[in-house]
DNA sequence: GTCAACTAACTATGTTCATAGTTAGGCTGT
DNA sequence: ACAGCCTAACTATGAACATAGTTAGTTGAC
């Protein structure tokens, strides 16, 4: 259900074809929640058929068409709905930690390659989260300027400092993940002596 | 994929039924991947065809019957191949950093009352892990302590070395979600004032 | 003028997961 | 005798996701 509610955050600064949504996407929500075209384009389908956003055919080239997708009141009252609703937390499923309880199991060098993998992918999602904090600050990211640009003068203040506050977030997350995975090559070689 | 090597996982240490998989996995790998019995029991099946789980009938009181899983050397290996093999990262889809990204348009209390059930959702789950790392310091956990009686006096460290630290792990990263929840607090009140 | 790269969008298949319900025997207490 | 709970296991349905492939028009460089 989330996907929908991505979807409609990026559209409320602007009406967008299913080809823009996919690019605007990978650049800008997509950095919390990823989704791959093929299920993009069936749910923008999906939520103009439940009238949340209306969409509108145009010429592109000589025979070329594409459709710009349109929130509608409906589909603002619908994303305003899910940010106001507490969510419900489902439990965890994660397979590092599933793999880390039982690295007993793992050739000594396996084990720290995992964790060296760990801490690898979590550097490189910090930078780019990083990335996205700077972006925000200095305005270099045309998309999230545009969202600034379209918003009252009021509101500026709230929605970058959410956004940074958003990606400060993943960026603690991901530091713990790489703190903790640090720990774990210790204990690899405390263990497998 | 990761739910077939939660069952390895468990199995590895004795033969059980399905439903004494149910009952342990709650208990145990369940806290850090968990699976509804309408998952476990066809997987279980699953596993049993693709030769790695060993399905032996018991009678039980006059009619009742249950099937005793034993796993196979080719389970065991496939488990040890899991461990032994980085694993893959997929990309980031969390619904709380979403909606934490577009707070702007969320009522001020409705996003007080999400940070607190993030705090509260989080404190909870450390708790738990908590009681595992107590339980498995202690002893008092009968799931675990068959597993660690089972193993080999020289293994035994590691085993419960392992868990210990994924359970911390865990925890680290939800007091950081704690921690993060409160400075989104911080800025509720001070971006909505 | 044609080839590569990009824009635009859709399709197909299989797996995983959530949610909810069903069937049926066993055990314990009243 | 039967209620209520536990053990045991299975089924159904739909949503969500991953992976991979397909079609077709446009634009720009050489």
């Amino acid at each position: 259900m989330s996907l929908r509610y991505a979807l409609l955050a990026l559209l409320t600064s602007q009406p967008l074809t299913g080809y823009d949504v996919l690019k605007h996407f990978e650049q800008s929500v997509g950095y919390v929640w990823h989704a791959p075209d093929s299920q993009i384009y069936p749910e923008l389908r999906r939520m103009e058929k439940d009238g949340l956003l209306r969409g509108v055919e145009e010429t592109w080239g000589k025979k070329g068409k594409k459709k710009r997708y349109h929130i509608t009141p409906e589909g603002v009252e619908a994303f305003r709905a899910w940010v106001n609703t507490t969510l419900d937390y489902t439990r965890e499923r994660d397979p590092i930690h599933l793999k880390a309880a039982y690295l007993e199991w793992a050739e000594p060098d396996a084990a720290r390659a995992q964790m060296q993998a760990h801490i690898a992918y979590h550097s490189s999602r910090a930078q780019q989260w990083q990335e996205m904090i700077d972006a925000l600050k200095d305005r270099s990211n045309p998309i999230l300027a545009a969202r600034l640009e379209t918003a009252p003068d009021a509101d500026r203040a709230k929605i970058s400092g959410y956004k940074i506050f958003t990606y400060e977030g993943m960026i603690e997350r991901a530091k713990a993940e790489i703190e903790w995975a640090r720990r774990g090559l210790e204990l690899i070689d405390k263990l497998e002596s």
